[in-house]
DNA sequence: GAAGCGTATTCCTTGCGGAGAATACGGTTG
DNA sequence: CAACCGTATTCTCCGCAAGGAATACGCTTC
């Protein structure tokens, strides 16, 4: 069962909020740390389980992996995205992530518009 | 996260498949044993797996434990619950289960008026 | 109260997932 | 190519959950 797969991706609350997260559009692996207050190999390593069960789909622009919802998704993962995606209403951990998001947005713009970037070295805090 | 809680009982076939019946309304161990075909060990665990997480709640009538749904389930626990039912749809395992519990369904007409039952031993089959 | 039924619990083995530390990898910059 | 950055992968330890076999429990019946 398909399905499996799904609730056992979001059985984990990194990944749980990584996939709310997400729900806003791309971004890359140290924007989550940064947004999550995760340690690197946390944020990477729960990044690989999503992708190996095909949750999220990464691109590489030059240092920085870049990790999006994918573009079809299932019937079922579709469902169970818009289900967490209400149930995180109103939950702190899920609101201080979009916070913390839109905090660092203005340093992710050339993410969402699918640029190469020129940006220099620093990645957190833009 | 109590989220968590939820899709860690979500994420077993079985345990799926037991929520899924469930839906339909109050069922009793035996039932769920000819439902889904799975040895009594196996059904009763997973039940007592989703009873200590609030999924599901259980009530003895003589010989016979029903289980069924919460009867205020969390805003959660519904929406995940209507989620597995939409996802359910069309699916071959769910789509039997449903058919093998219509079958037996005549049988389980006391459990669903909550009657004390007077029914002889013989539990499967009716 | 002994036998029978439906159900729950124990005991065991097995496998997988989580966490952190260390390290390896790919790409960019001078 | 050397240094550096961001990211991925190992390795090890630990806990938990799944499965099956055997057994214990609660209740009814005679």
């Amino acid at each position: 069962m398909e399905l499996v797969k799904i609730y056992e991706c979001l059985c984990d609350p990194t990944r749980l909020r990584l996939l709310h997260v997400l729900a806003q559009g791309p971004v890359c692996v140290c924007h989550f740390q940064a947004v999550l207050g995760e340690p690197q190999v946390k944020i990477s390593k729960h990044l690989a389980y999503l992708r190996a069960r095909g949750l999220v789909e990464s691109e590489r622009q030059g240092n920085w992996v870049i990790y999006a919802l994918p573009a079809k998704p299932s019937r079922e993962l579709q469902a169970n995205l818009a289900c967490l995606q209400d149930c995180a209403r109103g939950n702190p951990v899920f609101k201080r992530d979009l916070a913390r998001l839109k905090q660092i947005e203005p340093s992710c713009a050339w993410v969402r518009a699918g640029e190469p970037q020129k940006a220099p070295g620093q990645c957190r805090g833009g």
